[in-house]
RNA sequence: CGGGGUGUCGUAUACCGGUAGUACGUCUGCUUUGGGAGCAGAUAGACGGAGUUCAAUUCUCCGCACCCCGACCA
């Protein structure tokens, strides 16, 4: 993409209403655009961001037989009457048609999978069974918060499984939990795995994947010898005390929950009806867990937990672009020519570029550049003219790498 | 939802009970071109409503919006 088209613009300052690094940061680069409180609206920069998440979850969500749907977001009020969550869920965003009718707007979607589940799976040879989406929630929060981290709608991935044993459940838990921790790692992020909680949502014990960054709403204790992890919440301890696993000294720090598991037991199943039969022909409710995982949430934890004081650091994996071309001489047509071939190439080879062919100074490419995060800036310069020497700088380390034409084209051009 | 704070050109800010100023942006022209350029000119603004007052962007009240703390958090 040729950055003198792209429709954004960055700003120099942060608009005096978001305190939050992530918001600022994203906003300031053109990433989103905030409509009101909690609700932001993404551009081409953060849209990019998202699907490169979303590539990241969906490989690992197939990859553990997840497979993947997309389900209403506008729901008819009759589950949600029948699970009991239409008086319980206190986030849930209920609307009123001009006849009367009601509808609510999906914050989970339990509801609407475990009828499409049960209609499908009516023996125990159908199960297990995961069913994932990623879409749009809505959640009726007294107070947004903390930028893209808490808003009134979001985007999530959500997948939902249905066993016909405990155990079952159990062992697929310990794998999604192994592809949840490989997604967080290649988004640039450490996840511990905590025990929290199930809130209103479940009477069983939930697991929370957190990411340690002053921006989080949680408290958590770690072990740093174990793996040891838990939100304060339900364990009462604090810094210095004794990890129960191992008995070394307890960290405390401040993270934000990025994934949850919970245990759903039959709830959602008996509620609304979905029994398969089992060897001996008998109805049985299968058990059922749910698995989150906030995109939107994720990308802001990612700024937060990478940026540096020049802007947004973005990982390989889900930068909206791999490389940052950027011609330093937009007046040299012997420049604009050689970076012009360069962009042709590489792009033609499938390299994500954004290149920065604008007449503006070499000062405010580099000072944007830094902003927009990408990981790797390509500058053509002087030195690229004279001695066939492109500069190659890394976001992260600010490393500096240099090489010919030939030997770029070898590492980004197959 | 309780408490606190803030609303001024597109953005960030200043001042003020009486003519709203600056910077960035944007537009025009000239110069400049490897770390957010310079000169000249132009563009564009007081959240809404009520009240006090000769006069309100400024003071008061109500509403709305946003931010922060708390509570909450499928």
């Amino acid at each position: 993409m040729r950055q003198s088209r792209l429709f954004t613009k960055t700003r120099r300052e942060a608009p005096r209403d978001e305190l939050a690094k992530n918001a600022q940061l994203l906003i300031r680069a053109g990433y989103v655009h905030k409509e009101m409180a909690g609700v932001y609206s993404y551009l081409p920069l953060g849209r990019r961001v998202l699907e490169n998440i979303e590539k990241v979850i969906r490989r690992e969500m197939d990859a553990i037989s997840g497979q993947e749907i997309r389900m209403a977001t506008l729901h008819p009020s009759e589950p949600w009457k029948q699970s009991g969550g239409w008086d319980n869920v206190d986030v849930l965003f209920k609307i009123e048609s001009r006849t009367e009718k009601e509808y609510a707007l999906g914050q989970s979607e339990e509801e609407i999978v475990t009828p499409i589940a049960g209609e499908y799976a009516p023996s125990y040879k159908d199960l297990p069974l995961a069913l994932y989406q990623i879409g749009q929630k809505y959640r009726d929060e007294l107070r947004a918060k903390s930028g893209v981290l808490r808003g009134r709608e979001f985007t999530m991935k959500d997948m939902y499984s249905f066993h016909t044993s405990q155990e079952d459940f159990d062992a697929y838990y310990e794998v999604v939990k192994e592809a949840y921790i490989k997604i967080f790692a290649e988004c640039g992020l450490v996840a511990k795995v905590t025990e929290a909680s199930g809130g209103s949502f479940s009477e069983k014990i939930s697991y929370e994947f957190m990411v340690l960054t002053d921006a989080g709403e949680d408290t958590i204790v770690y072990c740093e010898t174990c793996n040891y992890c838990s939100n304060v919440e339900v364990t009462n301890a604090k810094e210095g005390d004794p990890c129960p696993k191992d008995g070394s000294a307890l960290k405390q720090g401040i993270a934000s929950e990025v994934g949850n598991v919970f245990d759903l037991g039959q709830k959602y199943p008996k509620a609304l009806g979905f029994t398969y039969k089992d060897e001996e022909g008998n109805d049985q409710y299968p058990i059922m867990g749910c698995y989150g995982m906030g995109i939107t949430r994720l990308m802001g934890v990612v700024v937060e937990a990478l940026a540096d004081e020049k802007g947004i650091v973005w990982p390989e994996s889900i930068a909206p672009f791999a490389l940052h071309l950027v011609n330093a001489m937009p007046n040299d047509s012997e420049a604009v020519q050689y970076a012009d071939e360069l962009y042709d190439y590489l792009t033609a080879r499938g390299t994500a570029v954004l290149y920065d062919d604008r007449d503006v100074r070499a000062g405010e490419k580099f000072a944007d550049s830094d902003l927009l995060g990408i990981p790797n800036r390509l500058v053509v310069g002087k030195e690229a003219l004279a001695g066939n020497s492109l500069e190659l700088v890394n976001r992260a380390t600010g490393e500096v790498e240099r090489y010919t034409r030939e030997e770029l084209f070898q590492r980004y051009g197959t």
